[in-house]
DNA sequence: GAAATCAGGACCGTTGCGGTCCCCTTATCC
DNA sequence: GGATAAGGGGACCGCAACGGTCCTGATTTC
């Protein structure tokens, strides 16, 4: 289904997280504030810290603070981030194609997809996920469910 | 890594042989054609004779047709027709969301994604993959690597 | 009636993903 | 300087989805 990864999902919202209240947060606070489960939180975290989205401190008063404001952020950069470049196939951008590589008909095909996807995905931010200010196109009825509401003390998993 | 299903990639390698040649062709045929395994090429056929992307003619001098021209038909409609819809996370378009359902902070939020990339995927039709007369952004260097040629004799895998 | 061809589903091995846990290093605070 | 609070970097395992194959039946032509 074209799915991207759970931990993207999760990136996102921590990342959105991230963007509001305090500057430098620890991984346990965002995890209480979001509902998403402690390790799970950390590990996202240590993944985008490593792709340096994110800028950590260790010690005592540590904690994780954003290195790019929210609308500096493509989520093209977040997936890539968890899921790795995006490719749609194997043989995208000259990486390792097919068994028989060279003879294959659909050499290099997918580029030009692939470009269009990275394209789209590069031109939304996370502060418009944040925030129903649509600039692309699709207008989203979602906006109706919550304006600038967005409180983040909400669950993901319940309890 | 965002990637889609090897069955759609098989997908349009199928799809594109069945608007050269013969109007009606057999799995077997195509097989043999394309290099991909015939098992796997009559699985596809099936999926897509589905989804009533290809028609089918049962009995001897039978086989499968295309039911629109390759411009008609854009990528995404193959992909929805083998990964199932388009839908980046679970809660895309109202589907069933992730647990704790109505107080997900990112409720809705990626609709307007998955929007951008189906409009991107709907933009790029079939001929534009079999035929390097790109009509959208991102010029292709793989157009100096066969210009209309893609005679598809050639072998997916090996052997 | 025989042969060719699709229809539909069952089947299983592999892979990658989601999720959890552990131990070590680093920095603050008393 | 020691205790404590936090991140760093993995290893680890269960599960579900995917890729790939095969079999049995239904349909059409010759
Ligand atoms: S599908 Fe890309 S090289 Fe075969
Ligand atoms: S991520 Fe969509 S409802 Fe939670």
């Amino acid at each position: 289904m074209l799915r991207l990864s759970k931990l993207t999902d999760y990136a996102v919202v921590v990342m959105v997280r991230l963007g509001r209240g305090e500057a430098v947060q620890t991984s346990p606070c965002i995890a209480a504030a979001t509902g998403v489960p402690e390790p799970t939180v950390a590990k996202v975290l240590k993944i985008l810290a490593a792709a340096g989205l994110v800028a950590s401190h260790r010690g005592a008063r540590g904690g994780y603070r954003l290195v790019r404001p929210l609308d500096a952020v493509p989520i093209a950069d977040i997936i890539a981030a968890i899921d790795g470049p995006i490719a749609l196939t194997a043989c995208v951008d000259g990486g390792t194609s097919c068994e028989a590589q060279g003879l294959c008909p659909m050499r290099g095909r997918w580029d030009p997809v692939n470009r269009a996807i990275e394209a789209a995905l590069a031109g939304i931010t996370l502060a418009d996920m944040a925030d129903p200010g649509l600039s692309f196109a699709a207008p989203v009825e979602a906006a109706a469910l919550g304006p600038l509401a967005l409180p983040l003390p909400a669950l993901h998993v319940a309890e």
